[in-house]
RNA sequence: CCAGUUGACCGGGUGGCCGCUCCCGUUCAGGGAUUUUCCCUGAAGGGGGGAGGAAAGUCCGGGCUCCACGGAAACACGGUGCCGGAUAACGUCCGGCGGGGGCGACCCCAGGGAAAGUGCCACAGAAAGCAGACUACCUCCUGCGGCUUUUUUGAAGCGGCAGGGGGAAAAGGUGAAAGGGUGCGGUAAGAGCGCACCGCGGUGCUGGCAACAGGACCGGCAUGGUAAACCCCACCGGGAGCAAGACCAAAUAGGGAUGACGCGGGGGCAACCCCGGCCUUGUUUUCGGGCCAGUCAUCCGGGUUGGUUGCACGAGGCGUCAGAGCAAUCUGCGUCCCAGAUGAAUGGUCACCACGCAGCGGGAGACCGCUGCCCUACAGAACCCGGCUUACAGGUCAACUGGCCUG
């Protein structure tokens, strides 16, 4: 699992898949790698640098406790909401695995060349 | 025991599972090199370190870095403002002084100058800065009534109303503030008109490094407030900031530096002389310094992206340490190495415990048991220090003050 570091990777995961809920909003690109690569964008209207912080960890959490439902060669973005800050966190990982079966039974979109990512 | 003041401190704990970053060994793999030693990269496993009292706001003061190198004067702008000390420095801290508040412990103060000048002082009030007079006071004159005494005309006295002249600034009322305050004398009524005390001003004395305090003599009172209004005085201050700056690698448009020839305009055969323009980090002037057109040669920089560095041994932390000092603090000794991320690590989750809140039950009560909730407030290092300010659930300790009870 890469992590995403660089504003060009989620500028181009913003062009991809997106579903929204009520945690977070996911969206999706394929790539030109062998894995897979998660990304956390949290804005500042969610919360001062502590509580953003808070955020990003729990969905990191989140992300490695269903690690296995991630599809290889895409890249991922989640973008956190305030609401799980305070959500039970068995919540949050269903959530997370529900989102990500409809995310892959879904049709797959006309493909859009994706530029690579390093 | 209750109420309070000041100072210091803590700001969840334990265990299981999963995970991040930095450092140090070990093993393995790949590469470089000259065989080992050695260097670079990656992986596995082991050990160790890993947010705060405010890390925050970015309000002051510094270190550090760059701005092609300065000196002097004037002006402007900004800041500070009782005195002494501490400090690298400060608008910070400590100790005093003065003023104000509190029964007290103690707390608060943007605390230089208002007889250098300008401005402002709403409402109310007669009048708000320069003296003036609304009601009321005293006195005199004129007019009109009244009453008393006396023997009538008349005279004398008392008091009233209206108008006018003069005195006075004490009383009432307004206001944040009304041209010293209180008391006694004095007066037609009054007034620093006189006196005592207090205040104010001046002179010199004593104590103190000083701010200032104390008392003496003189003056008879003149000078309302406002300088977080302009202003005056004294002192301080160059600008930008780690996205500073340095290096490396890519890819790209053509700016600069150095050297040689040579070099703005005018005069002169020439040496040289006269007149210029631009830069010199707030502005102006001056002194000094540098530069001015073109050609050739050599070399470099700037912007963008990524990486390395700056980047953590420092005005460093700790010590029932020692010494100096009332204290802030300083000196000495010992000891420790204690975060270095960069889409940004230092955590996530589960269980239990402690703490807190709510409900129920038991108990005379302190309290005990059960259940539920928050599983904790404010808040996340970003080059580093010293402060200030602001936010903060809950809790601990010490000293002191006032009251109540007991001995």
């Amino acid at each position: 699992m890469r992590r995403l570091k660089k504003r060009f990777q989620f500028l181009n995961a913003a062009r991809g898949e997106r579903i929204s809920g009520r945690f977070f909003v996911l969206q999706r690109v394929r790539v030109e790698q062998e894995d897979f690569g998660v990304g956390f964008t949290v804005t500042k209207r969610m919360g001062n640098s502590a509580e953003r912080n808070r955020i990003k960890r729990r969905l990191r959490a989140a992300v490695m406790a269903c690690k296995g439902c991630f599809a290889d060669r895409h890249d991922y973005v989640l973008i956190g909401k305030r609401e799980v800050l305070n959500a039970p966190f068995a919540e949050l990982v269903q959530r997370l695995g529900s989102t990500l079966q409809r995310m892959e039974r879904r049709p797959p979109p006309a493909d859009r060349p994706a530029s690579p990512n390093s």
